[in-house]
DNA sequence: CGCACATATAAATATATATTTATACGATGT
DNA sequence: ACATCGTATAAATATATATTTATATGTGCG
């Protein structure tokens, strides 16, 4: 009998598609208003109006940047009402968001760990 | 006396500054062939010519993703004779990628931890 | 010096993305 | 049914970015 393969074991991240797949999430992170939102929605879900007065943008520019973390699937849609309440879909988004955040305020300051 | 301010214990994530730098960063992040040279130099610092052959693409174009990410300040740049090598900036930066493939596999197949 | 190689830059093009303004859609209450 | 509130979509614009092709810069060697 073969050992069969166990996907979770190969490397994802070296794979072309592992790659892609980050890049496509990375755009939606490639963006200060779209961080805004995710570092928002890290407390808790909230509604579009809720979003726009926390952050101070227009209503459409927050529904254009809703759209854009749901196409990256980065964001759970749920409609209560005549309110839309957006969620982080997954633990990790919050915690990569402060790993990155970290690194780069380091990078930015001239603290690098090599 | 006062006790002092230690920004270490500030949330970087929190402010402005630090999402406006996340998003800079992350904007170096948003292209697969930007990820596939970071992966490359995961292993070791390389020549140009050396990523270009591993990853097949263009001279000019590996030119100018490798400067992208030298202003994005995640390689070092350093001349040895006629090479010039890339090696990057922080360790973090793999593995911030790996979380971010591992992530965006999960995503992209149904697989989310909430 | 002149040639070959490694790398960078420039120019041209195509495509994507952010933002604003205006409008449409959908749900609720009267 | 109508008015209103919450949200989405459309259109217009401006800006950025990826990629290709062509050319320049820089280094070392005969």
């Amino acid at each position: 009998m073969e050992k069969p393969l166990d996907n979770t074991l190969i490397n994802k991240e070296t794979t072309t598609a592992g790659l892609q797949a980050a890049a496509f999430v990375a755009k939606a992170l490639a963006d200060e208003n779209r961080l805004r939102i995710i570092l928002s929605l890290t407390q808790e879900k909230k509604s579009v109006s809720r979003i726009v007065e926390e952050l101070g943008i227009s209503q459409p520019l927050a529904s254009h940047h809703l759209k854009e973390l749901k196409r990256a699937l980065l964001v759970n849609v749920e409609r209560s009402g005549p309110f839309i309440y957006y969620e982080l879909a997954d633990r990790r988004i919050a915690s990569i968001l402060a790993d990155l955040t970290g690194l780069a305020t380091d990078l930015l300051t001239n603290r690098t760990a090599f």
